[in-house]
DNA sequence: CGATTGTTTGATCTCTCTCAATGGGCGTGG
DNA sequence: CCACGCCCATTGAGAGAGATCAAACAATCG
């Protein structure tokens, strides 16, 4: 890294290296330990700065194949991104989505792209150049690392999410994305036991091949059995943290009325 | 690439290169041009052979934990290995598969590893030191590319796959399923109409979060309304390739009875 | 503040799961 | 090589979970 931020909260360069250009000055992903750019150099970033285009997306916008074409790998500075795959009868889902520090690289090879990248909330995007964006990933092991690692992580979330859609359950899915939610939010957000959902229902809905309604109905039945408590609309509070678990691993669970909690075994009743 | 395959089907080595390990030298990996071994210089290959173990699994053995701590990173030479996520109630979901070329990478930063390693058939992988391949994908660009190629691959199938198995119907979900098979068959191996199931119906079925009971129903209406035709078990022949993708995207589609295709409008009935 | 979009609720229906039983294929062992 | 046994695939009938439809309510945005 070759910038720090000091306890007042200013950005203070080490000298001798050049500044980093002004539109990454005022990016998040600068800041953000764990983000690829914050691991480039001065050089490195003014140089894909350069090759790059910020973008900024109101929900519901959409990047379409000839954008795709020019800026297929896009990074995410703030808002939530996901992939959205229509059906001809108008059907839609949302495969991933994608939120501050990911890199999304839709380059595919030899078939056409299936689904296209649509803002689910107000978001803010850095189309980088792919040719940068590989000279740099082949000078800088750092960035290497970090970018193979998000690729990997992506794909690591892909499969699970493919496994919590298949595992059939209502219940179980709206537990496995709370946990989701939970882990992909930005650490001191929130306490612990708080999460945001990012996104509306709607879209958790096509996120989890649901109806909305029944979404909706879901986290009523979560939040009646004590399980969860709704502060908001998106905003809930974990309230037993051991039985959203056991429902996200697919292990029954009953009304959040304990019966017998003696001997740690609780006789549960439906 | 140090070595060629002439007419006669013999391996040539250019000379004034040291040889492949012979481990190497009789995987299918090395002759596939596609491949990640195929591309490395035989200096390369035979410090990653070094460093790697073959594993030949019979369909149902695992690769339990400790053996993925130390061989996380495993190429698929030959047969069919899934990620198998398991349920607390015993159910059981498929989260995707891979088959000869791909190259696995079962690193996971910060959360446990969700599933394991399972053949479906068959098959025989080989494990590769993380520390090599790193070493080697910072060395070789040909190599990066193939990795990232590959790993960008089955993020955009993952995801692609969680569309699929949220988008609800059956028949849907098997059309996709045939297209999957098919494009990820290796040339050559059939006709373009025919394509080959390399995994049990059951497989099949926790593939695409369904039953195996529906998995057979639904191939049996797709093959009475004429779209596919089944030639063994587990090959296929796709007699109607328009309505079978027509099904895969959604749109509904008919018996296979055309009623009227004067104009290019087909009436169909159910 | 009004218009639009998103969320929640209730009633009904349909698709897929479940359970049970039969049939076929493949490998094993004689 | 053939017969046996096991596992897998298939078929049918019944039940349940979620989808669908319709409508009221809440939230968001210009």
């Amino acid at each position: 890294m070759r910038c720090m931020i000091n306890d007042s909260g200013n950005m203070k360069i080490i000298r001798g290296m050049p500044p980093a250009p002004e539109e990454c000055r005022t990016c998040s992903l600068f800041f953000t330990s764990g983000s690829f750019c914050a691991h480039l150099g001065a050089d490195e970033l003014r140089k894909l700065n350069e090759h790059s285009r910020a973008l900024t997306l109101k929900r519901g916008q959409m990047l379409d194949g000839s954008m795709l074409r020019t800026w297929p790998i896009v990074a995410v500075s703030a808002g939530v991104v996901g992939i959205k795959h229509l059906l001809d009868d108008g059907r839609s889902t949302i495969a991933a989505f994608f939120m501050e520090g990911d890199i999304v690289d839709l380059r595919r090879r030899s078939n056409k792209m299936r689904g296209s990248l649509v803002a689910l909330t107000r978001s803010k995007l850095c189309g980088l150049s792919p040719e940068v964006f590989e000279e740099i990933v082949a000078a800088n092991p750092d960035a290497r690392r970090l970018a193979w690692e998000n690729l990997r992580e992506q794909t690591n979330r892909a499969m699970d999410h493919s496994a919590d859609v298949g595992k059939k359950q209502v219940l179980e899915k709206l537990a496995s994305f709370v946990f989701e939610c939970r882990q992909r939010q930005s650490k001191g957000k929130f306490p612990d036991q708080i999460v945001g959902i990012p996104i509306r229902r709607c879209d958790v809905a096509e996120y989890l091949g649901l109806q909305p309604e029944t979404v909706s109905r879901g986290f009523r039945e979560l939040q009646e059995r004590n399980i969860v408590k709704f502060l908001s609309t998106s905003v809930i509070e974990i309230t037993r943290l051991p039985d959203l678990k056991r429902i996200a691993n697919g292990g029954q669970v009953g009304d959040g009325v304990v019966r017998n909690d003696g001997a740690g075994v609780k006789v549960l009743s439906f």
